[in-house]
RNA sequence: GGAGGGGUUCCCGAGCGGCCAAAGGGAACAGACUGUAAAUCUGUCGGCGGAGCCUUCGGAGGUUCGAAUCCUCCCCCCUCCA
């Protein structure tokens, strides 16, 4: 929305960190944050029914603007009541932009100032995204959150190489601003600027003076050291206007959400959970748990003990082994419950620790919990 | 009884004198996975701490410097004819 009006309500600031909970509206209804969005590119959260991820706690799915461009096309997407009648997820929706398709198709793309020219990944056919295609794009598929096209830095990039990059991400967040449509949709921009933290300014200064209604980070996750994607991420969310929320694109495990939270960061979307459940590794209290492991051929317990979602409410170790074993289709759908459930809930007591005003004592309890177990004992 | 084909490392299956501890699948075991070209990918997969050595290609002999590969006999399996 243009209206220079910030989306979001802050609802408590942490005391001793700049962890925070707040209120997103969006044109679908309210989100808490801290929020984890899980990853429906295609148009669906793969193995799971949107009555499924209501009922795990979802608030906010994604979908994708060049997957779901190329198919099955926006204007068809349209026709059939926008993202939400399609899919029948009628909870807010998030579409990326392409950006990360420019960055993970990088054989199939070539970019120009103009915008970023594909070779089809599914047929060869070339085809052209613009900063303002990508809004039109996003508008026509009626998501509640568009995020601009942007261009993710690989890591490690030279200083001029990145220097470029950012430009360019940032005059492209001028044209998608300036392409958008009086729809109500909110549009994000991305902060760029590699691993530098000068360029990490200058891209959040850049951004919040074209003026958004939120304000994401990329470029992250992309093969650095945890602690350089830590250092980025704070060096960044310092300059952004507190009153807007903040997204860490693409991020991440479970530790990373925790230290994300703490630093500052509203928004998470990561296709771990979804992506590992479906090969065979379940995220627990106590860590990480990979099913297919032979120790769990005949163990009776729940996934997780101090969990409650479905799957760990009705099977066994052995059970879900034997699924995944077998290559059964449940499996599939069982995991991912799992996993979804694990993200969404850990968002869920950060939002409780947060407003309670205990979320350092949280952060401390949540890597307690993993010191104290050894993973083969899980 | 006659004619032909075949028995290979957990399974299927290639190899048909040296480059073979033996291709390629599968299974199994382990690992990876961070804005999804992912129900994907990688590694291990006879034994012994390694270079190396030892045992292995239905069984027993033999030929040869050298045999899973050639010869003899034996044991099983399959197809066709009687």
């Amino acid at each position: 929305m243009k209206t220079g009006i910030s989306p979001f309500t802050l609802l408590r600031r942490a005391p001793d960190c700049p962890a925070r909970c707040g209120i997103l509206r969006t044109l679908h209804g309210e989100v808490r944050t801290p929020v984890f969005m899980p990853v429906g590119t295609q148009a669906t959260v793969k193995a799971v029914t949107p009555e499924n991820l209501e009922q795990l706690g979802a608030q906010i799915i994604l979908g994708n603007t060049y997957h779901l461009f190329i198919r099955p096309g926006h204007e068809l997407i349209r026709k059939l009541g926008g993202l939400h009648g399609f899919m029948n997820w009628h909870r807010p929706i998030l579409t990326d932009s392409g950006g990360f398709q420019i960055f993970s198709l990088k054989d199939l793309a070539t970019i120009t100032e103009q915008g970023a020219e594909f070779r089809s990944h599914l047929d060869g056919t070339r085809l052209f995204l613009s900063p303002e295609d990508a809004v039109q794009i996003q508008e026509a598929l009626g998501s509640d959150i568009m995020m601009v096209l942007d261009t993710c830095i690989p890591w490690p990039s030279g200083r001029l190489e990145t220097e470029k990059a950012t430009a360019m991400t940032g005059r492209w967040a001028a044209r998608s601003r300036h392409a958008q449509a009086d729809s109500g949709q909110l549009l994000f921009g991305i902060v760029q600027g590699g691993m530098y933290r000068d360029l990490r300014q200058r891209a959040a200064e850049e951004l919040v003076n074209i003026g958004f209604d939120g304000y994401a980070l990329g470029g992250l996750s992309v093969g650095e050291p945890k602690e350089l994607m830590y250092e980025m991420t704070e060096a960044t969310v310092s300059h952004l206007p507190g009153e807007y929320p903040v997204y860490l694109m693409g991020v991440g495990t479970p530790e990373d959400l925790v230290e994300s939270v703490y630093r500052g960061v509203d928004m998470f979307d990561c296709v771990m959970p979804t992506r590992n459940a479906r090969n065979g590794m379940l995220f627990t209290s106590r860590g990480r748990l990979v099913i297919k492991n032979s120790c769990y051929r005949d163990d009776p317990k729940p996934p997780d003990e101090q969990c409650s979602c479905y799957t760990c409410r009705h099977y066994s170790r052995a059970y879900l082994r034997h699924l995944f074993m077998s290559k059964e289709i449940l499996a599939y759908q069982l995991n991912s419950i799992h996993n979804l459930f694990y993200y969404c809930s850990l968002m869920a007591e950060m939002r409780h620790a947060i407003e309670q005003n205990c979320f350092t004592a949280f952060r401390k309890n949540f890597y307690s919990m993993r010191e104290n177990v050894e993973s083969a004992t899980i």
